[in-house]
DNA sequence: TAGACTAATGAATGACTATTCATTCGTTAT
DNA sequence: ATAACGAATGAATAGTCATTCATTAGTCTA
């Protein structure tokens, strides 16, 4: 009868003493890890620090406490996603209809479009409606998000009445639709099947943007 | 200082037994109302039973044990929902158009469509990644509901090269990700938004068959 | 009404967990 | 090389919670 508890074998060399950023992002990524594997309440002290190789007292020492690191945490997955799109807007070679359309696929990007980040984000969405905090924290990099995808579908939609707010509030809201189906019904909903539902969802927005044929885009 | 925990004051009126069907739903909607204020970690045995104005020993009567009465919750809800569109497929003088539109839209009546109910559901979502139960409960319930929206595609274009599947999935996620939107944004994502948002989807996708002016169906 | 049956109770139990802090040990400056 | 510092440890603490079960009390039958 095993603990159910991973613990990483503490390498036998023993360094012990690492930079302060080095030891939050260690135990940031092994709670993303556990919360991946036992949920947010499963998510013990013992398992986070036995999974980092590292002892109990650790994060107390580097976050004050529990409640601090799944924040920190929570925190880390919304920069994640983030620079990820943030990332792409940085290329100024790229026409306002290229720009949505990279930004709306960058939801599927694998480093954030896999099964451990996405069950994380569900776990910590799980909890929103009591954790004022969660929200907060999600609100402030959602709203970034929101202001860019409004401006660029502003600008493709110059003089038309078309409510841009409610249009980029549709393309987050089916990128959230299949970031859930994808934990659900991983088998039908993979990474190829979202973009190509995102791709339809476009197409069908913008028509005179977007065509079909290569997956690509057409100004 | 109180312990946060409300327990309903207990009824003077010293009734005791009471079917089993009466104490299950009971304890049944006291857990939705507790993990809806606490979260599913949050949810305690005295909390439920407390709200339920009942003692701690009533679950392990009822339920066996706490897991059960957590599956036993899921399975009520994902029947309310079923139900929720399964009572509009009854009416046979709809045409099939107006069905898909109804059984879409059915996905925002009140009774399953607020507050309450939708942050249950994330709860539960947030820990399917690691109890298959949940995970199969909710699909038992979800596979019907894709094969009606299948079907009921499918009759809008006979003969059309069109991806029924894919669109059925569609409609889905839209349907998932403005749920979730509902409970982190409530202010921007209400019942009517949601509503015109899920009618330019359905209009996007089958213009032939859906109409712009009264958010009504015409064939 | 008495006896039997079963729903319901809630204190006790045992298991688990976040946090603390005295101690250990690696690192750096002298 | 050694002292001083602070990072890291993990056993101990204090608290929480699901589950159990001996007891209580409605309800039903004869």
């Amino acid at each position: 009868m095993t603990t159910g508890i991973e613990t990483k074998p503490r390498s036998k060399t023993k360094r012990r003493t690492a930079p302060k950023e080095v030891r939050r992002l260690q135990l940031i990524e092994a709670t993303v890890d556990c919360i991946a594997e036992r949920g947010i309440s499963g998510t013990t002290m013992a398992a986070v620090t036995g999974r980092a190789g590292l002892s109990m007292g650790i994060v107390s020492l580097h976050f004050e406490s529990k409640d601090n690191l799944l924040n920190a945490t929570l925190t880390h997955l919304s920069q994640e996603v983030r620079s990820t799109w943030a990332g792409l807007m940085k290329d100024d070679t790229l026409a306002p209809a290229e720009r949505l359309w990279a930004v709306a696929m960058s939801s599927f990007d694998p480093r954030i479009f896999n099964p451990t980040k996405i069950s994380v984000w569900f776990a910590y969405f799980g909890e929103v409606q009591y954790r004022v905090l969660y929200r907060k924290i999600v609100e402030s990099f959602d709203d970034e998000r929101t202001d860019v995808l409004e401006d660029l579908c502003e600008s493709l939609n110059a003089g038309d009445p078309i409510d841009v707010a409610s249009i980029a509030g549709g393309i987050e809201s089916f990128s959230d639709g299949l970031w859930l189906n994808a934990i659900l019904y991983p088998e039908k909903f993979t990474r190829d099947y979202c973009i190509s539902q995102m791709a339809t969802f476009l197409r069908a927005t913008f028509p005179a943007h977007f065509q079909k044929p290569s997956l690509g885009v057409s100004a």
